[in-house]
DNA sequence: GCACAATGATTGCATAGGCAAGTATATTCA
DNA sequence: TGAATATACTTGCCTATGCAATCATTGTGC
């Protein structure tokens, strides 16, 4: 068994009061990015959940739904409605694979490859106006903190998935 | 006019790469979040999406949905259709104002009360595993900078209503 | 008092995402 | 080979959220 690095008890169920928490905090902030993104890219008809997509079968290496699904920790059914919402606006294709009969490679039109070539200018200036007054050591630190609660996140994704029993 | 700090210039357009931003980053760690408190809240009927309301509800001082909106910057309508499935799982009573008979006085049933006191253990455990290794000065530091964007993003909220025209 | 604005709440329409069931195709292995 | 398994994708049903339009009620200014 690994050693597991214990908890943290910066949060007590007594005295806890939701509006102050980390998690609050993060969701408030990510609203703002999001409302931002959207703002900026209403300009090319595109939403904040449609980007990323986009991106990836333009950066090549994400090019069948599945792929997409599992590098963004989708539900695949979400996908599949994320990408039919793309393809009817003309900026992804559909094609059965011939090798692979289950699998449909995506590709971008011409257009969703125009359109994919603003996100990052987009990306780049929400996310810096968000960081105004940041030192990059402070930057960086925030990257370490996040990535370190991704990690802590990762390791109870799947040795819990059968609670939902306690404290009744 | 207040004088603005400026952006910050951590990202830039030619070398962004979506799946290390702190934006990326960010969204992951709310997903692990909000995946774990789903499934211990599960137990008790409940989302990551419904015990906020209720909770704000059970404090007091929130008892109308356009406080509960205002409180949790959501869309009224949104909000509408939440406190609809909170009364039809019978945590939640509306009753119109007499005073002012625009405003309906929103009120916990017991079951409601008794479900909301389970929402801090939860949140509690859930924040602490995902802070695991984190020393007290790192979770003040995190704290602080989430706070800053926050801040930062409220600064652009209003200001820019009306862009989606540049760039096209 | 009355026109007009502001507020509270709701509804329709849209995107977005989770979960589970189902279909089609591939792979594995006895 | 053929049954069991795994994978790719889809669909139905649910919650969740934003935006815009609407209605009722209240407040404001003349």
């Amino acid at each position: 068994m690994p050693v597991k690095t214990p908890p943290a008890s910066f949060y007590s169920a007594q005295s806890l009061r939701p509006e102050g928490t980390i998690g609050l905090l993060m969701k408030r902030v990510m609203q703002s990015v999001m409302l931002q993104i959207d703002r900026r890219l209403a300009a090319h008809d595109l939403t904040h959940a449609q980007w990323l997509p986009l991106y990836r079968i333009a950066r090549g290496g994400c090019d069948t739904m599945a792929a997409l699904a599992r590098d963004q920790s989708l539900d695949p059914g979400a996908m599949t409605r994320a990408l039919d919402r793309l393809e009817a606006k003309g900026l992804v294709r559909r094609e059965r694979s011939q090798q692979d009969r289950r699998v449909i490679k995506l590709e971008l039109t011409d257009s969703g490859r125009a359109v994919s070539q603003h996100v990052p200018a987009v990306l780049a200036e929400v996310l810096n106006a968000h960081l105004a007054g940041f030192a990059e050591s402070e930057w960086l630190m925030l990257n370490d903190l996040l990535q370190r609660m991704l990690a802590n996140g990762e390791a109870l994704r799947d040795c819990g998935k059968d609670l939902a029993k306690d404290s009744e």
